[in-house]
DNA sequence: GCGGCTTATTTAAACGTTTCAATTTCGAGG
DNA sequence: CCTCGAAATTGAAACGTTTAAATAAGCCGC
């Protein structure tokens, strides 16, 4: 029995509240959720108690009774990529004023890794999966998911055709815009580092960039458009292989900035400079790309508040499983900077606020 | 029931299983858990069955019963750090091989948030916490969650006399090297934009410098000591400051490597050549710092180790809750580079690996 | 004073495990 | 053939909730 004051006792149960309000658990427990059919005394006297002795509910008991548990599972594909803590972040965040928890995995894509904490993240019944980076080899578990009666929501890449909402950019349109503000600046030798086939999103940005060409009669060889991971070391040997011989183009689109970091790597060893020789644009917007010594001109994509409405959709969808899919499409925006040509001038595309904060000398 | 054969139903229990295997569900678990008394042939057949009728178990049900879950908690100050993301995928992998599922709170440092997240996770049962940045201000926090039952591993940071193992590194001896290198290199005008009088790594790091201060004999002037938060806008804002009149340093020690990296747009603002007028060395070795772009000397710290031990030894303290507290070391290094003027010769410290990845061109 | 109605409260059954204790089975030894 | 003991198996309680259904308690009008 839970011992009075003082020392409230380790965790004091339904049971244990009870039975110092001498009622009933059933009357606990309908005060406690706000449930009518209370008197209004009562209810106070078993709140009050509960607080005082330090009553929480049992997380696990309540899943289990409810067959459902007050749990997101947020898939990961890799945590290194800032993109994807970033929506990590903001899932975490929205989830908690949701009173959700959020289990990370981290379990790369499509592989039995995946699988297996998949399968774990449903045995732990979680309310709803978010899946930052589907590939279509992932169809068959996504429909074996939804088949289990809980619900998704695609973020950044999708595979479609499928009972799942999505959260995302609209990126065709941002690769026709990276590609249109370089044939504005009179670039018209571009060459194209994409991310891999496999996302949904690389794929769409390729396409918007074809079609910027394609708009403005521009052709772009078939040599000058390769294709690999969204990783420093592909960026590199992507753009080596580029540069490796004469024609060279005079501006490079990225699949992201960690690539086009790579890149440019391989334009310094060949001597490049950038963005005289040649110029760049990645897309993200990473932390690094608007640091001075970068100032790295990208597509800027917001994507805490993709996490967030990540997690509201869920949360909709949670509470009504029969809403029509949505697709939810949130609006990025190209940053230009000094890759492109756009020199720093003045403070007034610094990232630093102009006073500066408080400082503590010791 | 569960319907034989075909499709398997939604999601079998061990009810299910035990009715198709015509044996009582006490016999299923004993069978599925591999404990001793099970006849041979009945194991068989029970295993099998299961995996047939593609049975899981309810995480939620076994977590109740046994009064803790495989679960562990993971406590993140600040996610888009990508230190802490590196020792959160090590975290979340390695917990995976140990069976249990990681919960991400990022909740800030000593707040009502993080007290609430915290509350959360213990209402989850998790077995055990991971706090990848205390503060003394959480001290009371962390005994209250001692004094639940429930182990603690602190990572990076730490505060002392507190019933909690410590997985980092070696802070002081770092801060010691990187200084040292800076005289042997013979500078004797040193800055420190250190990072928070209230994280111990800092402290520590700082203390290191000072230790080889001294035992050059060199003095450091209190106006090019400061500290701030490990933001690129608090390193920016610092050196501006230390900056702001001569005599300038030769050199500056930076907080981590972000902060470095608003440092020297500071530096680059103020007209300065890296390493030419002014060296700068960092902490962390983030992706970015190996960039041909930036070539920043920092320590590298091993991360994801950090991340592995935690989660074994938090193992080992669930195992047996009477170990005695552990303190675990792991070896970090200094990565020199071109801002403190070793220029970058030949692909001999190319993060680049020699041969190119394989490319698929389009 | 008593059905009938509303409101407050309780009883008890789930949810799916684990595990102690009790029961059955079966072969060997007497 | 009977008994004993080990091994296999089962029954049932427990973990801490939620909730449908049953019960108790007021209260009104006739």
């Amino acid at each position: 029995m839970a011992q009075r004051d003082g020392q409230q006792c380790a965790r004091p149960t339904l049971f244990d509240v009870a039975k110092c309000a001498g009622v009933s658990i059933a009357t606990v427990s309908y005060a406690l959720n706000g449930r009518p059919g209370v008197g209004e005394e009562t209810r106070r006297r078993v709140l009050d108690l509960a607080k005082e002795m330090g009553f929480r509910p049992n997380r696990l008991a309540r899943g289990l009774r409810l067959g459902r548990a007050h749990v997101l599972g947020l898939l990961i594909a890799d945590i290194a990529n800032p993109t994807y803590t970033e929506i990590a972040a903001a899932v975490v965040n929205e989830a908690a004023v949701a009173g959700y928890q959020v289990f990370l995995s981290h379990a790369g894509v499509h592989g039995e890794l995946q699988r297996q904490q998949v399968e774990t993240l449903l045995d732990q019944r979680c309310a709803g999966l978010i899946f930052t980076s589907v590939v279509e080899e992932d169809r068959a578990l996504l429909e074996q998911i939804h088949a289990a009666g809980v619900p998704i929501v695609q973020v950044i890449r999708r595979i479609c055709r499928i009972h799942a909402d999505f959260v995302g950019t609209d990126e065709e349109a941002a690769g026709y815009a990276a590609a249109t503000h370089l044939l504005e600046l009179g670039h018209r030798c571009l060459a194209m580092a994409a991310g891999p086939r496999t996302s949904s999103a690389s794929r769409l940005r390729a396409q918007g960039v074809r079609r910027a060409l394609a708009g403005a009669g521009v052709e772009m060889p078939a040599r000058w458009s390769v294709e690999g991971d969204l990783t420093v070391c592909a960026g590199y040997a992507l753009a080596r292989r580029v540069l490796a011989r004469a024609p060279l183009p005079t501006a490079m689109i990225c699949g992201n900035d960690v690539m086009a970091l790579g890149a440019m790597d391989a334009m310094v060893d060949a001597g490049l400079r950038i963005p005289e020789d040649i110029a760049v644009v990645g897309y993200d917007d990473m932390a690094f790309a608007s640091s001075r010594l970068i100032q790295l001109t990208t597509v800027h994509s917001p994507h805490a508040e993709m996490g967030k409405h990540a997690v509201r959709r869920l949360m909709e969808r949670i509470e009504d499983p029969e809403l029509p899919v949505q697709e939810i499409l949130v609006k990025e925006h190209l940053a230009v900077r000094r890759t492109s040509g756009n020199a720093l001038c003045g403070a007034s595309i610094s990232p630093y606020p102009a006073e500066p904060e408080e400082i503590r000398s010791r």
